[in-house]
DNA sequence: AACATAGCCAACCGCGACTTC
DNA sequence: CGAAGTCGCGGTTGGCTATGT
C-alpha cells in the first residue's frame, strides 16, 4: 500500500531553526493555539513539515519548560520511573513538570544509563550487571515492574504497587512541604488528588493526546500561560 | 595552536495508533 | 469495515561544543 508522505518535502526546510521560525511558530500557537500540526505550517507561513513544527514546540518553545539541570531528585524519579515503565519517555515526562520526552530520553541516554552502570546496574533492566539471580534486596519499583510483567493483566497488582500511574499531576506549590517534596511525595500528591482537585493541576491526558475527551474529566484551568494555548484539537471534538 | 575524540542535544525518520470518512 | 489521513512516540543521526593530546 505505501504511505504518503507526511509532508511536501520540496518545498520545506530542514534542519536548525532561526529565531524568525521560532517567532513565527510562537505567534500563531499563541492566537490560534496547539493542534492541527499538518496545516499549522502553511498557516503560520513556515516552510516547515508539520511534524518539525509540532517537535519544535513541544521540545524548545513551549512556556511551561523548566530547562536546565536536572535535580538529583529528577534523576532519581527518571530512574524509578523507567524501572517500571522502561523506555516510555512520554509517560515519564508526564511525571516531570516542565520536561521533555526528548529531553529526559538524551539525558538517559547521556547520563543516567552511566550512573546506573557506575551503581553495578543493567541500565535496561535494572538488575545487577554481573548477578543472575535476582539479589534479596531488590529494589520494591523492580518488584513492582517485574510483577507488572509477569501479570499484565492484573489491575489489583498495580493498584498495589507503590507507584501510581494516574497521569494527573500538580504543580509545585510555594509551600515548604511541597518545595522540598521528594519524589516518593509527588507520587503520592498525584495518587491522592482527584484529578479535578484545583486549578494547579496539569492534566496529562490533555498532555497525552486525551483533550476535551472521554477520558479527562478534569477540565482544567491552565492559568495565563496556558489559556491561550489550550484549544481543542479539533473543534468537533469539544463536547456540545 | 591544531587536530582528534567524546559528549551533548536538537532535529529527523519510520512506524504504530488513532481518527475520520 | 476498510482506506486514508493525521498525530505522537521512540530510536537514531548530525552538528556543535568541550576536552584531551
Amino acid at each position: 500500500m505505501g504511505r504518503s508522505p507526511c509532508c511536501e518535502k520540496a518545498h520545506t526546510n530542514k534542519g536548525a531553526w532561526t529565531k524568525e521560525e521560532d517567532q513565527l511558530l510562537v505567534a500563531y500557537i499563541k492566537v490560534h493555539g496547539e493542534g492541527c500540526w499538518r496545516s499549522l505550517p502553511k498557516a503560520a507561513g513556515l516552510q516547515r513539515c508539520g511534524k518539525s513544527c509540532r517537535l519544535r514546540w513541544i521540545n524548545y518553545l513551549r512556556p511551561d519548560l523548566k530547562r536546565g539541570n536536572f535535580t538529583e531528585e529528577e534523576d532519581e524519579l527518571i530512574i524509578k520511573l523507567h524501572g517500571v515503565l522502561g523506555n516510555k519517555w512520554s509517560v515519564i515526562a508526564g511525571r516531570l513538570p516542565g520536561r521533555t520526552d526528548n529531553e529526559i530520553k538524551n539525558y538517559w541516554n547521556t547520563h543516567v544509563k552511566r550512573k546506573l552502570i557506575a551503581r553495578g546496574l543493567d541500565p535496561r533492566t535494572h538488575l545487577p550487571i554481573n548477578g543472575g539471580s535476582e539479589p534479596s534486596s531488590l529494589s520494591s519499583d523492580r518488584r513492582t515492574a517485574l510483577a507488572l510483567s509477569k501479570d499484565e493483566s492484573s489491575a489489583e497488582d498495580r493498584q498495589s504497587s507503590d507507584l501510581n500511574l494516574n497521569l494527573a499531576i500538580s504543580l509545585p506549590r510555594a509551600s515548604p512541604k511541597s518545595s522540598s517534596a521528594s519524589s516518593e511525595d509527588l507520587l503520592s500528591e498525584a495518587e491522592a488528588a482527584p484529578a479535578s482537585v484545583h486549578a494547579r493541576t496539569i492534566c496529562f491526558c490533555y498532555h497525552l493526546g486525551y483533550r476535551a475527551s472521554e477520558a479527562c474529566s478534569c477540565h482544567t484551568s491552565y492559568g495565563d500561560n496556558f489559556g491561550c494555548l489550550y484549544r481543542p484539537l479539533r473543534e468537533r471534538q469539544q463536547p456540545t
